[in-house]
DNA sequence: GGGTTGCCCGTTTTT
DNA sequence: CGGGCAACCC
C-alpha cells in the first residue's frame, strides 16, 4: 500500500511515477527507499527541491539517484555534475555510489563547489588571466598579503585588522561581485570603502601572483563564463543532472554558477534543509533554499519528513523548538516507524556553575560506560570553543578518553605549511609567498634589510623573488647560505622528475636543514612537528607528482581521522552537523551564550532563529537520549557572570521535555556539592574508588580524583588574595558587586578592614571575609 | 636576530 | 583569565 504524501508539483507537471512502477525489479538499489525518497529519486526531468529534515536519508537519496540517473540510461556518468559543500561530503557520496554502480562512480564529476571550480579554471586558465599553474592560496597566505598590501599603503593595521578587510572581501565573494561591482552603499562606511579599495588592489596582486583564493574558485568561473559564452555552453551541453547537497549552505556565488550551468537541460536536484542553515556568517544565503521556487517556477519540491535517527522524544522537543522560528519553509518530522518506541524524554537539567555542570555530565558518561555505551556513541556539544576546557578537565578527573574536534588542522600545523611551502617552491619557484615563509626558515640570515634588497631587485627586473637572489649584491655567509638555498631547490625539482614524492620531500627538508631545526628544538611541542611530518610523507605516497598532492592540499583542510579508540568527543554544534550520537550532552543553554549575544547584536532576528536553528540542529544529532544543561553562574575572561537559563529551554514542548531540578534562583541555592570539610574527606577517602586500572593502563582514574581533589582542597584554603579591590577616589570597597563561591552573587554595604557585610541576592546579609570574595566585571559579551 | 614584556581581545569555520 | 602578537630592548 502507497503512503499518502505530497509532492508539491508545479502545474501541468506529469508524474513519471506510473510508468516506472516496475524499476523496483530492474533496480534493487530502489527497493529500501520509502516512497518520498523514491520519488525524489525518480523525478528526474526539471528543478527539483528536495526539503530533507535532519536523519531522513538525504545522501541516499542523492547516490540513488544519481545512480538511477546512470543505470536507466538517461544520461552518462560524465554528464552529471555532483556538488557538495566539504570533501569528506564528497569522499562518502563517491564511496556509496561506487557500491552501487561500480567503478562508473569515478567518472561522475563528484566533488566540492571549489574543486570543480578549480576543474574549470585549470582547462580555461588563459581565458580567465592565469595560467594552468596557477596556486591556490590558503587563509594564512591571504591575510600575509592583505597585510603586506595595507602596509605599503601605509595603513595602520593595529586600527585596521587586515583579516576584518579580508572578511569583506570575502563576503563580496560571497556574492560574486568583481570591486567594480560593489555597490556604493557598501562603501559607504569607512571600513567598507578602505575594504572596497583594497579589495581591488588585493585582486590585482593575486594577478600578478598568478594565485587565486578561495572564493575566486567560483567568483572566476561565473565570470568566465559571463565572458566567454562558448566555454560556458560547452558545460551547459555537458551536464545533463547535476545534484547539490546541503543547498541551505551554498552562497550567492554558488547559486549563480549552478544556475548558469543549468540553464540548459534545467535538470537541477538540489538536496538542503532550510532549518540546518547555520553558516549565513560566512556568507551562505538561507535565502537560496527559501527561494527556490522563485529562481526556478516549474521546480516540483519534495519533503523528507520521516526520521530513522531519532527517538519522538527527541524529534518532537527539536520540532517544538524549531517552530518558533518565522521564517522558514515549514517541515515536521515524525518518527519513520510509527510504533517506535517514544524513548526518554529530554532532560533539562541546572547547576550552579559551569564546573558542576562538566562534572555531572563526565558522570553521566561513565556511568553509561560502565552500562555498555561505547563513548564513541557519546558527545557533549558546547557552543563556544572556550567552553571545552571545562570538560578537558572533569573528563580527565573521571578518567574518560576524549578527543576534541575541532583543533588545528592538519594542513593547518606551522610545520606542514613550511614542509608545503617546500614543496610548492620546489614545483613553481616564482611562487613568491612560498619563498618568502621558508627563506628563513631555518635561520639562514636573512633578516628585513636582505629580504628588502632581494624584494627590490625582484620588482625592478620583473622577475620572481627566487630568482632575483641571484642578482643582488650580498657578501659573505649570507651569500653562500642563499645560494645553497636556491641550489638546493633546483636540485630538488631535478629529483623530483625521477625520485617518488616523499623521497624528494625527505630530500629537501633533511638537507635544507629545517629538520634539523625542530630536532634542536627542546620545545615539548617539537617531538610533535617531527611526527607530523613523518606523517606528512605517508600523504605524500599516495601522489604521483608534487603537483597532484599540492591542489590536493590546497583544497583539504584536514585529514580524515584514523580509525581511533573508543573516545569522547567534545565539539562544537557547528561541527557536529552531519553527525549522529546515541547519546548527546549540549552543555551551556544560557542566555547571552546560547543564544549567542553577538549573534543577535549583529543580525538581530535573523540571528536569533539562526541559533534557534544551531539548537535544533545539536538535538537532532541525538539518537537515543539528549541532555540539555545550563549553568546559574559562569566565568567569563576571569570574571564570575550570572545567567539566566536560555530562552530555548522554555521553547520546548514540556510534554517531551523532564527537569529533575528545581530552576536555580538567582544565586540564591547552596550548591550541594561544597559542604566544604565534608566534601573533600568523604572524596578523598573516595579513593578506593575502582581505579579501573587494570582495565586499561592509560588512565588510572583513582590517582586522577587524588590529584584533583587536593588540588581543589588546597585551593579552597589557600585562596589567593582577594581581587575586590579598594576604589582609589574613596579608599573603600562598599557598594562593589561580588561573587562568593558558596552565597553566590550581592552587594558590599559595608566595610571594616578586611571584614565585608555583603547583601546577597537572595536577601542574607552575612559577614565575608574579602578574600573569599571576588568581585564581579560587567558581562564581556 | 632573538628573547621578553606588555597590550589587546575574546562565537561559530569550510574551501 | 590566557593566547597571540607587536614593540621593545639587548
Amino acid at each position: 500500500m502507497m503512503d499518502v504524501f505530497e509532492i508539491e508539483e508545479p502545474m501541468n507537471s506529469v508524474s513519471n511515477s506510473e510508468e516506472n512502477r516496475d524499476d523496483t525489479e530492474t533496480f534493487s538499489f530502489l527497493a529500501p527507499l520509502n516512497p518520498e525518497q523514491r520519488a525524489a529519486v525518480e523525478h528526474t526531468e526539471g528543478p527539483l527541491l528536495v526539503l530533507s529534515g535532519a536523519g531522513t536519508g538525504k545522501t541516499r537519496v542523492l547516490t540513488t539517484r544519481t545512480a538511477y540517473i546512470i543505470e536507466k540510461r538517461l544520461a552518462k556518468p560524465y554528464q552529471i555534475l555532483a556538488v557538495t559543500f566539504t570533501n569528506k561530503a564528497a569522499y562518502e557520496m563517491k564511496q556509496r555510489l561506487e557500491q552501487m554502480i561500480g567503478a562508473a562512480a569515478f567518472s561522475v564529476w563528484l566533488g566540492t563547489f571549489h574543486a570543480i571550480g578549480v576543474k574549470i579554471l585549470r582547462k580555461y586558465a588563459s581565458k580567465a588571466g592565469l595560467t594552468s599553474d596557477f596556486s591556490i592560496l590558503n587563509t594564512d597566505d591571504q591575510v600575509r598579503l592583505m597585510k603586506n598590501i595595507l602596509t605599503e599603503q601605509g595603513i595602520d593595521i593595529k586600527k585596521y585588522n587586515p583579516e576584518t578587510i579580508l572578511e569583506i572581501v570575502q563576503r563580496w565573494k560571497d556574492k560574486a561581485l568583481l570591486p567594480q561591482e560593489v555597490n556604493a552603499r557598501e562603501r559607504a562606511t569607512q571600513l567598507g570603502s578602505l575594504a572596497y579599495d583594497f579589495y581591488a588592489r588585493y585582486q590585482n596582486r593575486l594577478h600578478l601572483l598568478n594565485a587565486v583564493d578561495f572564493g575566486d574558485l567560483l567568483l572566476l568561473p561565473i565570470v568566465l563564463f559571463r565572458n566567454h559564452p562558448d566555454v560556458l555552453e560547452e558545460y551547459q551541453n555537458k551536464f545533463r543532472y547535476i545534484l547539490v547537497d546541503e543547498y541551505q549552505d551554498s552562497n550567492v556565488a554558488q547559486y549563480l554558477l549552478l544556475r548558469l550551468l543549468a540553464q540548459k537541460w534545467h535538470n537541477i536536484c538540489c538536496v538542503g534543509d532550510d532549518d540546518q542553515s547555520i553558516y549565513s556568517w560566512r556568507g551562505a544565503e538561507v535565502d537560496n533554499i527559501l527561494s527556490f521556487r522563485k529562481f526556478y517556477p516549474d521546480a516540483a519540491i519534495i519533503r523528507l519528513e520521516r526520521n530513522y535517527r531519532s527517538t519522538a522524544h527527541i524529534l518532537g522537543a527539536a520540532s517544538g523548538l524549531i517552530s518558533h522560528n518565522e521564517t522558514r519553509l515549514g517541515k515536521t518530522l515524525k518518527p519513520a516507524d510509527e510504533e517506535a518506541k517514544s524513548g526518554r524524554k529530554v532532560l533539562v537539567k541546572g547547576f550552579w556553575n559551569g564546573m558542576q555542570e562538566a562534572d555531572w555530565i563526565a558522570e553521566q558518561i561513565e556511568l553509561s560506560r560502565k552500562r555498555g555505551i561505547r563513548l564513541s556513541q557519546t558527545a557533549v556539544l558546547v557552543r563556544a570553543t572556550v567552553q571545552t576546557r571545562l570538560f578537558e578537565d572533569a573528563f580527565r578527573k573521571e578518567g574518560i578518553p576524549y578527543k576534541i574536534i575541532g583543533g588545528f588542522k592538519f594542513y593547518e600545523r606551522e610545520e606542514i605549511k613550511d614542509a608545503v611551502a617546500y614543496l610548492r617552491l620546489i614545483l613553481n619557484s616564482n611562487d613568491d609567498l612560498a619563498f618568502l615563509r621558508v627563506i628563513n626558515k631555518p635561520k639562514r640570515g636573512v633578516g628585513a634589510k636582505a629580504l628588502e634588497a632581494i624584494t627590490e631587485t625582484a620588482r625592478e627586473k620583473k622577475i620572481s623573488l627566487f630568482d632575483a637572489v641571484a642578482w643582488v649584491p650580498l657578501k659573505g655567509t649570507l651569500r653562500q647560505s642563499l645560494d645553497h638555498f636556491t641550489d638546493l631547490i633546483k636540485q630538488a625539482r631535478q629529483k623530483a622528475e625521477t625520485a617518488l614524492l616523499p623521497e624528494t620531500a625527505r630530500f629537501i627538508l633533511n638537507e635544507s636543514g629545517y629538520m634539523q631545526m625542530w630536532e634542536q628544538e627542546k620545545s615539548p611541542e617539537a617531538d610533535g612537528r617531527i611526527e607530523n611530518i613523518e606523517e606528512l610523507y605517508n600523504v605524500l605516497h599516495e601522489y604521483e607528482n608534487i603537483r597532484d598532492f599540492i591542489e590536493y592540499a590546497s583544497l583539504v583542510t584536514d585529514t580524515d581521522e584514523s580509525a581511533e579508540e573508543d573516545q569522547l568527543v567534545v565539539m562544537t554544534l557547528h561541527a557536529s552537523k552531519g553527525l549522529e550520537f546515541q547519546n548527546v550532552y549540549l552543555a551551556g543553554w544560557e542566555e547571552e551564550l546560547f543564544p549567542h549575544k553577538k549573534a543577535i547584536d549583529e543580525a538581530g532576528t535573523d540571528g536569533l532563529e539562526e541559533e534557534r536553528r544551531l539548537a535544533y540542529v545539536g538535538l537532532t544529532r541525538a539518537k537515543e537520549f539528549a541532555a540539555i544543561t545550563y549553568a546559574n553562574n559562569r566565568k567569563i575572561y576571569g570574571h564570575w557572570v550570572n545567567a539566566l537559563p536560555s530562552r530555548f529551554i522554555d521553547e520546548l514542548p514540556p510534554e517531551h521535555i523532564e527537569t529533575d531540578t528545581q530552576r536555580y534562583g538567582y544565586a540564591s541555592v547552596k550548591p550541594a556539592w561544597k559542604n566544604q570539610q565534608f566534601y573533600f574527606e568523604n572524596n578523598v577517602a573516595d579513593e578506593n574508588f575502582d581505579s579501573n586500572a587494570d582495565e586499561g593502563t592509560v588512565f588510572d582514574r583513582g590517582q586522577w580524583k587524588r590529584e584533583r581533589f587536593q588540588k581543589e582542597k588546597d585551593d579552597f584554603y589557600e585562596r589567593k588574595p582577594s581581587r575586590v579591590y579598594q576604589t582609589k577616589e574613596t579608599g573603600s570597597r562598599l557598594g562593589k558587586r561580588v561573587h562568593h563561591e558558596i552565597f553566590g552573587f550581592g552587594v558590599v554595604v559595608h566595610a571594616e578592614g578586611e571584614r565585608l557585610d555583603v547583601r546577597f541576592d537572595s536577601g542574607e546579609i552575612k559577614k565575608i571575609m574579602a578574600r573569599f570574595l571576588e568581585e564581579v566585571g560587567t558581562n564581556p559579551f
